[in-house]
RNA sequence: GCCGGUGUGUCGGAAUGGCAGACGAGGUGGACUCAAAAUCCUCUGAUGGCAACAUCGUGUGGGUUCAAGUCCCACCACCGGCACCA
């Protein structure tokens, strides 16, 4: 049967969206699924092949699940404020309103081309006033928690976009949006205290069903470490010196301590300090480098030595120097370490460098040339000689840090909390006032939505301040609190704001008295399935489970993690293997393909090209592959007959049905298709199908190549969709074959293959297996050693 | 440096310890055609052989096993994450 493709394309688009046919129901007594991908940030380019690839494996496994009775809920929306956007409208003058606006479109017309079976009825678009109305409701949630403050700190900050970045958006140090190399600046900023939920985030992980990779990331991210705190103190003063390690049992061996050049114990101690103006100097020195440079500069150590200052180490009572070097951070644990340069490798460079003493309190290495990291019995070290076992040596000395009030354990983060302004306009007004008198008083809950007015400058100022800040009549009000005159916070949230909750508005897109009818919550949640890019993992992801663990905590939500699964789909290169970029020219458009071949044949060569989870290239010759298999799956309509078919296809199809059944579960979508051209193939040579076989592997094949399944459906006279009709069922006794082939290897090697009933003795199978005719010339005047039969598989004698 | 992953034909890629290379692409030869495209059929890991067949073959080197792409040990290469993190 012959199918015109792009006709029946769009009829079946518009009879699903007529029916309703992927609307979700709440409260529904079916059993629910929520799927959920990654919801698109409508740029002006439009739709990449990415995307489809990205919401193309939850779409199946949706359309699966409502063929399979499930109540299901597969939402879309956009993610609309961001920078691009707003670089746009400064180089055109056009208001990110209406570029916003015509991008939504342009991708939503885009998304219903290629059949998802999407509830459009629930889309949400981050930029409306309905929406971050609640978006400024959990940040002043936040804020009443305490979880949302201000602080003057060193901060990532990119010169070229003018915006203040959080450490997600800045790895390896570059900005996220623009790629140029990220400044360190001291500026007054929000944070949002992500890091009093990072051991939460790292617990939630056992919870729930990541793929490894997923979870691994975040565990570095969070980067946990368990150690010490120690107090040093200050020799001749009452100061204190406070440093975190890892290794308290190595104190002993302490020789000198680095502070962090920021450490304000320089300020301090000034007086004390007699070669301050070096120790200024080379302060100075650091502030110039980027982070990005302080961290790569790994070889050669620099310093300078605090002249005038000694440190006392609380163990022994020696007095040992103190350095400032850049090697140290002010970021990570008190901006102070103990040096044992006899078994840390950058305290022993410096060491060497600068001529401080090496003592070695773990036996094992030679500490002449090299700092020793290993295990071994501990020396020079007082109550803790002896010990062999790292483990118990830190457990006594924290006992003894414990007992003498000098130090304890302690946690410490890598993750950092989270900078959460930007001093742009497209995104989400902070609702704060600034008030003289009452300081900083949030936007009255029934205030919300707090506007985002209309601008025509979107430019941010040279100060590096937020177009808002220009807008007289947005800046001056009255302080909520006592009526004073106050001024509003001008900066805007982050572009992660809005998407940190998204997934909950879905469940009840329009309530306009909370986030969502906390019965629907409870009905929908958790997300059962969450698929999407690997560069989500660290930014994206920590960012809303950290929003839903805080929701969950005050009783906003009914579960602490929200996403039940994750997965992650990989990239599609270019058809020269290379990343696609516009700058290479290998950029592949979705739109252009449906054009010539049909949404279809994108589907389902996308689904095929390769593992779901790696990155594969494009290639034209692949997609003609999979035109050729949906149009010979079309036309083996015209096979059936009322003749039966043989028990082997018979068989084959039971099996084809069992596999592809379970390969979509576990996104194998590849060998599932695989599978189902193989049986296409066993069709062909057979020349004769029934209607119900074809019937089934019509529903088989329909969440992959939807509008050609409901075309074949209609044609066969099913009744309504075949969307909606149940998920064909094998039979596990048709999947066993009467007959089976069994290889037969002597001395590992196959010398004969032999035919027997799969139900056949051993002793019959070894009978026969003899008597085949390589068999026996192989085994001819040999002794029998061995006889192996693996049921179903092979035969396997050895022979000497 | 630490952690994780991967390595298979010409290419994308398949293989609960059990016939390596399913399926697709590309190539080969043929049919149809004046011709091309489309479609259909044949062959397609390497080497030797007219052929039946034999030998070799999953990054490298060892090992376990009747049997290893798969398990174990050592190494190499590439990809990803973290990283002067104390």
């Amino acid at each position: 049967m012959k199918y015109n493709v792009s006709e029946i394309e769009s009829k079946w688009q518009k009879k699903w969206d007529d029916a309703g046919v992927f609307c979700a129901k709440d409260g529904d007594p079916r059993k629910k699924f929520y799927a959920l991908v990654e919801f698109p940030y409508p740029s002006g380019a439009g739709m990449h092949v990415g995307h489809i690839k990205a919401y193309s494996g939850l779409e199946v496994i949706s359309r699966k699940r409502r063929m399979q009775g499930y109540n299901v809920l597969f939402p879309i929306g956009f993610d609309a404020y961001g920078l691009p956007t707003e670089n746009y409208a400064i180089k055109t003058g056009i208001h990110p309103r209406q570029v916003t606006d015509k991008n939504i479109e342009k991708f939503s017309s885009q998304l219903r081309r290629v059949g998802f079976s999407f509830d459009w009825n629930r889309v949400i678009d981050t930029t409306q006033e309905d929406y971050y109305k609640w978006t400024q409701y959990i940040f002043l949630k936040l804020f009443e928690n305490g979880l949302a403050f201000r602080d003057t700190a060193l901060v990532n900050y990119c010169p070229t976009c003018k915006v203040v970045l959080s450490n997600e958006d800045s790895q390896g140090g570059k900005c996220d949006i623009c790629h140029s190399d990220v400044i360190q600046k001291s500026k007054d900023v929000w944070y949002l205290r992500i890091t009093e939920y990072a051991d939460k985030l790292l617990q939630g992980l056992d919870t729930v069903d990541y793929l490894p990779n997923v979870t691994q990331q975040q565990v570095n991210w969070i980067g946990k470490s368990t150690g010490a705190f120690v107090n040093f103190t200050v020799a001749g003063t009452e100061e204190t010196l406070r440093i975190y390690t890892t290794r308290c049992d190595t104190l002993f061996g302490v020789t000198f301590m680095v502070i962090a050049p920021e450490h304000p114990l320089i300020d301090q101690m000034a007086d004390r300090i007699n070669n301050m103006d070096a120790v200024l100097a080379y302060r100075a020195e650091c502030a110039k480098k980027t982070e990005f440079e302080r961290t790569q500069l790994v070889k050669d150590k620099t310093g300078v030595c605090l002249d005038g200052l000694r440190a006392v180490n609380p163990v022994n009572g020696k007095e040992i120097p103190i350095f400032i070097a850049d090697y140290v951070m002010m970021g990570y644990g008190t901006g102070a370490i103990m040096a044992v340069p006899a078994h840390d490798e950058r305290d022993w460079a410096f060491a060497k460098k600068f001529g401080v003493d090496i003592v070695e309190v773990i036996k094992g290495g030679n500490i002449e040339e090299g700092a020793y990291a290993g295990d071994g019995e501990m020396v020079n070290s007082d109550f803790l000689n002896g010990y062999t076992n790292k483990k118990d040596s830190i457990a006594r000395m924290l006992e003894y840090l414990k007992e003498k009030g000098i130090g304890e354990m302690g946690v410490q983060y890598k993750m950092k909390d989270w900078a959460f302004n930007r001093q742009r306009y497209w995104g989400e007004p902070i609702p704060i006032v600034h008030c003289p008198k009452c300081g900083m008083v949030p936007v009255p809950y029934e205030q919300l939505p707090l506007r985002l007015p209309n601008v025509t400058e979107f430019a941010p100022g040279e100060g590096g301040e937020s177009p808002l800040a220009k807008i007289e009549e947005f800046v001056n009000c009255e302080c909520p609190k006592c009526g004073g005159k106050a001024r509003r916070e001008t900066d805007t949230m982050p572009q992660w704001a809005g998407s940190s909750w998204y997934f909950l508005r879905y469940i009840d897109p329009n309530n306009d008295s909370c986030i969502a009818d906390p019965e629907k919550l409870k009905y929908w949640l958790p997300v059962d399935w969450y698929n999407g890019g690997m560069e989500h993992v660290t930014r994206h992801m920590i960012y809303s489970r950290f929003w839903h663990h805080f929701l969950y905590d005050i009783g906003e939500v009914p579960t602490a993690e929200p996403y039940a699964k994750r997965t992650a789909q990989g990239l599609i290169l270019g058809p020269d293997g290379e990343k696609m970029s516009k700058s290479k020219g290998n950029v592949v458009d979705p739109n252009e393909v449906v054009d010539v071949y049909g949404a279809d044949v994108l589907r389902t060569y996308i689904l095929f090209m390769g593992d779901y989870g790696s990155a594969a290239p494009w290639s034209e010759n692949g997609v003609k592959g999979c035109k050729r298999f949906l149009e010979r799956f079309a036309d083996a309509y015209d096979l059936i007959s009322g003749k039966p078919m043989s028990a082997k296809l018979e068989s084959a199809i039971h099996k084809t049905v069992k596999k592809v059944s379970e390969d979509l579960e576990e996104m194998k979508f590849n060998t599932a298709i695989a599978a189902m051209m193989g049986l296409l193939n066993d069709i062909y040579a057979e020349g004769n199908i029934t209607k119900d076989a074809y019937n089934m592997l019509v529903r088989l094949l329909c969440p992959i190549a939807p509008h050609l399944c409901e075309e074949l459906w209609e044609t066969m006279g099913g009744k309504g969709f075949c969307a909606l009709a149940p998920w064909p069922e094998y039979d596990e006794a048709k999947t066993i074959d009467a007959e089976i082939e069994l290889p037969v290897q002597i001395n590992g090697k196959v010398r004969g293959k032999i035919t027997v009933a799969a139900d056949a003795a051993k002793e019959d199978i070894l009978a026969a297996a003899k008597a085949n005719a390589g068999v026996a010339a192989a085994i001819e005047g040999k002794t029998l050693i061995k006889e192996i039969l693996v049921p179903g598989k092979l035969i396997s004698l050895v022979v000497k």
